[in-house]
DNA sequence: ATGCATGAGCT
DNA sequence: GCTCATGCATA
């Protein structure tokens, strides 16, 4: 197949004021659909509420003229974009069933159960200090200063994604057995920090998103009102799949420990403020030109998932294979394994928590035999 | 609510 | 090229 090779989507134009509309029906105008950040606020920008039918006008143009080779299969491949009903991906099917409730832990897993993330909660039963009385649901005052009791295996949970933070410990091999809380080994540094500044720990996350949801509801808030006021409040803009996200724990540990003290300031601004109308600031958001959502189907999903659980970290020329049999693009397919690793790395179990494999992937020798648990 | 994507920073 | 934070676009 002479699928394209080429992946390069930035059609960099100096175009600054132009005062034209992009119409992507069939412009090849790609300097138009760069949108400059001084003539953004002029631009059409769908508001949530004033209904403005100009939607997808600043999508990728698959269409341009492109010499050396379709760039995208979207037009070669016949349309990925559509994509059938047959949802039977476990995404989807959580998809289409939460609604906008609780998110459940995934109460079936019939096939392919992942191997575990780093697991910062590894039992939905929230293990309670007693020393801290947060069972009254409205006031947390996060101080954390023991965790781990009765959940061993959530020990080294501040070690997070640094940069360069230090590998995991050597120890720890199983959790379930025998319980030794003696571990003095969490404490960064030696110096006694208490405060609300610290980590977190995860089930204070846990119950600051479930609060936090709670309250942004009653005050009447959206999820991308909160994103806008954050922004208005620090200048820290943040969208709503962001704050979707916090709520649901689905971001990483690090992430969801630096967005707290965020959210948290803004609910007691709009607890305080309640009843008067906050600051409407609608910056409009970046120009960046993205691709044109790729639709996986589900077969290729599934196909792509088999040789994730195989290999979860392939090599270039493996990628390029994948990409090759499945007939998708290599960055696609480059991009779509980013995307699952990170997924893995979630707080939410995708498939299940295995906890235990607490070595993941990360450096995992070539062979792994014993790498898929449940099978 | 989530899938695919971008981009910064690091290796 | 990976991880990680983040978001547009979409189901």
């Amino acid at each position: 197949m002479a699928t394209a090779a080429s992946n390069h989507y930035s059609v960099l134009t100096t175009a600054s004021s132009a005062p034209r509309q992009h119409s992507e029906s069939g412009s090849m105008q790609q300097a138009a659909v760069y949108r400059d950040a001084h003539t953004l606020l002029q631009n059409d920008y769908t508001l949530p509420g004033s209904g403005h039918p100009l939607s997808h006008a600043h999508q990728w143009i698959t269409a341009l003229s492109h010499g050396d080779g379709a760039p995208w299969p979207s037009s070669l491949l016949g349309e990925q974009d559509v994509k059938p009903i047959l949802q039977s991906d476990r995404e989807e099917l959580q998809n289409s069933a939460s609604l906008q409730q609780q998110q459940q832990r995934h109460p079936h897993l019939a096939h392919q159960a992942h191997h575990d993330a780093r697991a910062w909660r590894t039992s939905t039963a929230s293990t309670h200090i007693p020393g801290m009385a947060t069972s009254d649901g409205q006031s947390l005052v996060y101080s954390q200063s023991g965790f781990g009791l009765g959940g061993p295996e959530q020990m080294h949970h501040h070690s997070l994604q640094e940069e360069d933070h230090h590998s995991h410990s050597p120890h720890l091999s199983e959790h379930g057995g025998g319980v030794q809380s003696s571990l003095s080994h969490h404490q960064h540094g030696g110096h006694p920090e208490n405060s609300d500044e610290d980590t977190p720990t995860s089930d204070d996350l846990e119950q600051f998103a479930k609060q936090f949801k709670q309250r942004r509801i009653k005050l009447g808030f959206t999820q991308a009102d909160v994103g806008l006021a954050l922004g208005t409040l620090y200048g820290n803009v943040f969208s709503q799949t962001t704050i979707c996200r916090f709520e649901a724990l689905q971001l990483s540990f690090k992430n969801m420990c630096k967005l707290k003290p965020l959210l948290n300031k803004w609910l007691e601004e709009a607890d305080s403020t309640s009843g008067s109308p906050t600051s409407l600031d609608k910056i409009a958001a970046q120009g960046r030109k993205r691709k044109k959502r790729t639709s996986i189907e589900v077969g290729i999903k599934g196909s792509l998932e088999s040789h994730f659980l195989k290999s979860p970290k392939p090599g270039g020329a493996e990628i390029t294979s994948i990409a090759d049999s499945l007939q998708l693009e290599k960055e696609v397919v480059r991009v779509w394994f980013c995307n699952r690793r990170q997924k893995e790395k979630r707080m939410t179990p995708i498939g299940g928590q295995l906890p235990g494999t607490e070595d993941m992937y990360g450096d995992t020798p070539p062979h792994h035999g014993a790498q898929t648990p449940v099978q």
